[in-house]
DNA sequence: ATGTCGACGAATCGTCGA
């Protein structure tokens, strides 16, 4: 396909991230500064909390990015930001009827070929026993159904966004305290180990971290001074991308600015 | 349980969602 040379494999690392940024309206400036210092190739976002005709494509174009959004009034949200062409966008999770804006996907170049970025902004749930809570379980089975479908077309494909699954007790500040509760059931769990038995990897998980890393801190009770957070906000990747992962890190610079996101960026990088 | 945010409607705070 194409010749090999030694300026070409420079280009060939690829950093992607995933940011839930609590109202791209008041979180635009940050996101702006953050990409500067972090020039990633896309960037994921969730809570948009806004429409398309009040999206800020023109800001976002003078900072370098294209972006495909998919927004909703007040709640939820999602979009893709990239620096290359975004192909074959779609909206929503095909074969689920959702009254929410919560997926995008799109296809980016990669090192080594095209790759499917699936951007999610999974529901949350409150608490177990209420109804948001079995439109969590029953929107987690449609997206899992996707995800499988989406695989066997593409096998090269990310899955990233706020996932609102603490995965693991130790991605979780009182995994105790906290057993059974939202973002901690069994029920949520066994949906997070689905996503992984399609044949996707957790890329957090693939290298040595700090313990207590997470990714979201409640604005009350000090919870980011006290490091009272959760690891909820997740990289996916699949077996074909796997090999090429070379690093996972949670940002949590701008969780330390003023008026800031609860949600720090993750960051994936991609190797030849 | 909640000391914080953000959006919204019809206020100048209450309510919802996270």
């Amino acid at each position: 396909m194409h010749t090999c040379t030694a300026f070409e494999a420079k280009d060939h690392t690829m950093k992607l991230a995933t940011w839930n940024v609590n109202s791209l309206a008041v979180r635009l400036p940050q996101v702006l500064e953050w990409l500067q210092a972090n020039p990633v190739e896309v960037l994921a976002l969730q809570e948009l909390k806004l429409t398309d005709d009040k999206f800020p494509f023109d800001a976002l174009r003078a900072a370098g990015y294209e972006a495909a959004a998919f927004g909703q009034k007040t709640y939820n949200g999602v979009a893709l930001l990239s620096r290359t062409p975004l192909a074959d966008v779609v909206r929503n999770i095909v074969g689920f009827d959702d009254e929410h804006a919560r997926v995008i996907a799109a296809t980016v170049a990669g090192p080594g070929g095209p790759i499917r970025v699936l951007n999610g902004y999974f529901v949350n749930g409150q608490a177990p026993e209420s109804d948001k809570f079995a439109y969590k379980l029953k929107w987690l089975d449609g997206l899992q159904a996707y995800v499988r479908a989406e695989l066997a077309r593409q096998p090269r494909l990310m899955l990233m966004g706020d996932f609102n699954i603490a995965p693991e007790d130790r991605d979780s500040y009182d995994p105790v305290g906290l057993a059974g509760t939202i973002h901690h059931t069994e029920a949520e769990r066994a949906h997070f180990r689905a996503l992984l038995d399609l044949g996707l990897a957790d890329s957090f998980r693939l290298f040595e971290q700090p313990p207590k890393s997470f990714s979201w801190w409640d604005y009350r009770m000090l919870g980011y001074q006290k490091n009272r957070g959760l690891r909820i906000d997740h990289i996916l990747v699949s077996d074909a991308l796997r090999p090429q992962v070379s690093a996972c890190t949670i940002d949590r610079v701008p969780r330390k600015w003023d008026k800031p996101s609860d949600h720090a960026p993750v960051i994936v990088e991609l190797s030849d």
